[in-house]
Formats: C-alpha cells, sequence, structure tokens
DNA sequence: AATAAACAAGACATATCTGGTCTTCTAGGA
DNA sequence: TCCTAGAAGACCAGATATGTCTTGTTTATT
C-alpha cells in the first residue's frame, strides 16, 4: 500500500530530468521522454499539469519545449508529487473537516494526521537540486 | 494519494471494535458488522485474512464468532494495516533489492526508504489498546 | 443422527481508477 | 503559408477496489 502510481514516478523522472539541463535550454518533450524512457503522450499529460502550477514553463511552435518554472533548489519534491498524485492524504478521515461523521471520537484519526504531517515533512525537505545531485 | 482503501478502514473499524469487547467473549461477526457498519460479507472476507496470521482467532459452529488473537496491547495498528493492504511500499524501488534497474543511480530511492520506514514506526508504536481507548 | 448456527473459501459482478492512445486545436517560427 | 511543438480532451483496455452469492465445513444442541 501507500504505492506512488506510474504517474508519480514518471513526473518525478521527468522533472528531475529537466532540473539536470541547464537552465536556460529549452527541452523537447520527445527528448526528455526518451531520455526518462517514459511514453511521450503520457509524459505530456503530466508536464502539462506541471505547466499549470508554473513547475515548468512550456513552449509552443518551433523551438518549444520545457524548462524548469523555478529554480530546482525551489522545487521540492513534495510539490512534485502532489501536482500529480494529489494531496498526501491518508486516510479520509484526513481529508478535511468534512464528512468523517466519527472523527470525533476516532482514536485513529491524529495517527494519520501524524503520518501525513511526516510524509509531507520528508518530501518537502528534498529539492530537485538534492534529486539531480548537482 | 497515500489514500487507504476502505477495506483498510474497515479492518481498523472491525477490529478495534473487537478490542473494545470483554476478552473472552466470542462475537459474532454480524454483531461486529452491525456495530461498525460495514458489510458483513465483506467483513467475513477481512476476518479470514485476520484469522490465518493469528490477529484474531475463530470459532465455527453455533455459539462461534471471533475474539482477538492477542491481548490489545500486543497488536499494532502497523500489523492490522499490513494484514489487509500488503506491506507499506511507498514506490516500486522500495520493494525489495530487485527490479529497480535504476536504484543504485536513483537519488529518489533513499527518500522514499525514509518514508516508508517513518510511517512504519508511528503505526508500529500505536496499539489495539490505545485505539480502543481501554 | 439430524438440525441449525456460524465461519471458510472461492466464484462472480460491477464500478472506478490506471495507464495509455488518438485526434483536433492553438501558438509560434521560418 | 507551412511546419513544428505543446494544449486539451475524447476515448479505450486492463487492473484494482468493492462487494455479492453459493457452496462448503465445523460445531453445538436437541
Amino acid at each position: 500500500m501507500m504505492e506512488l502510481t506510474r504517474k508519480g514516478e514518471y513526473a518525478i523522472r521527468g522533472i528531475v530530468f529537466l532540473a539536470t539541463q541547464p537552465a536556460d535550454q529549452i527541452c523537447l518533450l520527445s527528448d526528455i521522454a526518451a531520455a526518462v524512457d517514459v511514453p511521450q503522450t503520457f509524459l505530456a499529460k503530466i508536464f502539462q499539469q506541471f505547466s499549470k502550477i508554473g513547475l515548468v514553463r512550456s513552449y509552443r511552435g518551433t523551438g518549444g519545449g520545457f524548462i524548469l518554472g523555478r529554480p530546482p533548489e525551489k522545487i521540492s519534491l513534495l510539490e512534485v508529487v502532489e501536482a500529480v498524485e494529489g494531496p498526501i492524504v491518508p486516510n479520509r478521515c484526513v481529508t478535511g473537516e468534512r464528512d468523517c461523521s466519527r472523527s470525533d471520537t476516532c482514536n485513529v484519526h491524529p495517527v494519520w494526521m501524524d503520518v501525513k504531517e511526516q510524509i509531507r515533512d520528508i518530501l518537502a525537505r528534498v529539492s530537485l537540486k538534492d534529486l539531480a545531485g548537482i
């Protein structure tokens, strides 16, 4: 359980690769996909999600492609993962204040809250710079 | 992401309820299912998994039912969760030594190892006694 | 021994999620 | 005006999640 999906795995591989490239170099999606061994059309979806929240910047047309939206030390693994997998929510109770009729009496609740915070902490502390090994 | 399935949620609810009952009281599956609001047939499957690894003990025939396999303070939340959801494995690399061709060069690997250990630590520290609020 | 109460086990059904593909559209450069 | 490259969304197959149903097997009771 608690497994990252392929989408999340591909997302990390793709953006970490981008972080290894020179900061001003616009990378072709096809090159990224080939480099990290991910189906190009699938990676396209992922990078579109990145683009919407500014993790990467996209350029269309001839000579287009992608570059990081911020310096790699300013992008955390947490952001990358949550961008494609959604917020980290170990169980339904933790989702929000809402819709857990048991949350007031549920002793499990605080345990999941703790799990959630620990995971987020760990992932937030790791940047693309760390992962790219620069 | 990282979400517990309903099966896991039901499993916890069911066995925690059992922990609130007197230690020597054999509980009917139908009573447990009703108490924690879970489909009985589904809960049956879950308790069969518990039974196989000794988390609960089952008695068949008239007057049959379930009791905890060990005192509630000797059963951790980790055991319960892993019994029905499988081992905690945040990404595929962490599975084992095997089948991650990238693991040697992959900087993400140790991060997931860390996540895995933190989650396991937290869940291992919580017992059914804690959760039952005894 | 017959019967009824309970769990065991596995086949079956359905809905949702994953992992991808395909087509069409839009933007920019040559 | 072409051609290139990303944007966006429809589409689809397979896996997984979430149950249900049927048919045992075991046990206590009468």
